[in-house]
DNA sequence: TCACGATTTGCAATCGGTTGCATGATTCTG
DNA sequence: CAGAATCATGCAACCGATTGCAAATCGTGA
């Protein structure tokens, strides 16, 4: 049972193989009358057309990389699903790598993704903007939730949401507000830290700066137990996994969420509705933001050095039960 | 500036072009002196074979497809981890595809992968076995999770790890137990089921079926309400995001973990760790079942048509902080 | 009736590798 | 030292699609 190719669907239909190309490709360069038949033929013979003749002729894979550098991070695999379903629709598939947080390996998972995939999504928090340059010349490239001058990016911009979030922190009577700084490689980290400045700058607000904690359950404990020690009665964690290290730490120690400290997290993962309390977060906009880096890089495939554009979409602050009254 | 292609370096090291594509390929057959010029030269160019080109004479992709039902469910990320690594092993990339809980689109996804990849792990616990045993017919297939007599499968089998928890219970002077049912049509619902009550009849205890409940937070809430309506002094959960609901549900009516009910949960999935009290459940051993998943698709596609073999990976109970003493 | 344009189709080159077979060079064997 | 065996290399076909160009067909207006 030979593979179904052109050349059999031509022969059952006594056409030559381009036509039967053109009646899946550019249809309205066949009769109507060819064109059914052709189609019909392949179905009943559950012809698939093999991507890689395709791919080798057209220069496109019709695939598109999506690098991240933890998929167990829980903030991932939203993404991940946006990503996808965003490229399901302009008939591109996903390669998922992995780069387990090693710049090294990211490079070299770059290398291995060039010539399998028309372009690549970077969600890439630390690796070095030399290395991401580096990518971004073999390959399209578009930088996610980073930005880096002379790249395309799509990045979720936090900054109104965590003056929400100050303000929601303020009217509860908060005064003394602690910031709990994420890890010092990070883009996200940065920005996160300096809106929360921002904001504290612009109020009768005592912000007292902790940190940096790793962005993990246990740097979210170690920043718990850091916290304690300060007066501070609500505090701004790196993300939602911290945030939750701090909670569970505080728990350990006798303290309450809320009662005693409120806590606000970021990224609104899973984990921040599962949590006792619920927590108040920063939530993205993930389907957005995932259409927005499909069609960002898309533009680049097809019009390669096109001025790299920005897209910059708010996330938006959801208050759930881990912030409330400053004691009293 | 043309692509480079085994034709470039061909002229430039004044070889044939089939020497320089066994220099990679079949190394040992050509001189080493010339090897040594063409990966030279490959290097300078910074050469990167045509994925189409070779995926079009050898008929390979050196892709495999990784099909799951929803990559936001915090059991997967893990296992794609896993799967991921393993495929890299073997030179191959990974095609993660979501196919969002929907069937129907599984079989569309199929397939959309047929052609683009040399086999497909699938995870997809609902998905009828018909459709499963359809796509296996066009593609080399593998099942994560479940099995079907004549396809290959991977699965963890979680029987004695739950019989270990019901050990763990029993020691802690647990005789009423509930058992919190999964998802009807899934088939690790199912047999963790069967598993439990296996251990229940061994025993002196009295096993209180409730369910069955939805894989999700919430329905773990309802689960949680369910289960206070009983006398069950513990209860297995179908897995830990629905542990995480019944938690939640009793914090919120007052109930305490483990003090009035000690909860089992299944997969150790993040959540698990960071929920408080920690999570007793039990694991899987992702990165084994994702190696053991790709030796077996690996050896399917080199040899189709070999006998359907089996593995099953046993889990292991991890007893955290959420099962305690039967109340006095 | 003929030439011309529009439409439909086929021919053949091409994409970038891989591989069976033939050839030439070299070494080994008796 | 002839002939065989071994090794390195090149030639050319091939994988399955796409596509520029030309040919065939048809209708139409002059």
């Amino acid at each position: 049972m030979a593979r179904v190719t052109i050349y059999s669907i031509a022969k059952r239909c006594a056409v030559s193989a381009s036509t039967v190309s053109r009646a899946f490709t550019r249809p309205e360069l066949v009769s109507a009358e060819v064109r059914e038949r052709v189609l019909a033929a392949a179905r009943e013979l559950d012809y698939q057309p093999s991507s890689a003749a395709r791919g080798l002729v057209t220069g496109r894979t019709e695939t598109i990389g999506l690098l991240v550098p933890d998929i167990t991070n829980p903030f991932f695999p939203p993404l991940v699903r946006a990503v996808q379903a965003a490229a399901a629709r302009i008939g591109s598939a996903v390669m998922l790598v992995d780069s387990e947080e090693s710049a090294a390996a990211e490079a070299r998972l770059v290398e291995t993704l060039r010539g399998r995939v028309d372009g690549v999504l970077v969600a890439s928090p630390r690796s070095s903007s030399a290395a991401l340059r580096g990518a971004a010349r073999e390959l399209p490239c578009i930088l996610l939730n980073r930005v880096l001058r002379d790249l395309p990016a799509v990045v979720c911009d936090n900054t109104a949401a965590l003056f929400d979030a100050g303000e929601h922190l303020y009217k509860l009577g908060h005064r003394t507000v602690a910031l709990l700084g994420g890890p010092s490689a990070s883009w996200a980290a940065a920005r996160r830290s300096q809106a929360v400045r921002r904001w504290a700058r612009g109020r009768d607000v005592r912000l007292v700066e902790l940190g940096p904690f790793r962005a993990t359950f246990k740097g979210g404990r170690t920043a718990g137990r850091a916290l304690l020690e300060t007066d501070a009665t609500a505090a701004f964690a790196f993300d939602d996994l911290t945030a939750c290290g701090v909670i569970a730490e505080m728990a350990g120690r006798g303290a309450a969420v809320p009662g005693d400290r409120s806590i606000v997290g970021c990224d609104d993962v899973l984990l921040a509705q599962t949590v006792t309390p619920g927590l108040s977060t920063v939530a993205a906009p993930m389907d957005e933001l995932g259409q927005a880096a499909v069609d960002l890089l898309n533009r680049q495939i097809e019009a390669p050095g096109a001025e790299p554009s920005h897209v910059r979409l708010p996330g938006t602050f959801v208050p759930r039960a881990s912030t409330g009254p400053v004691p009293a």
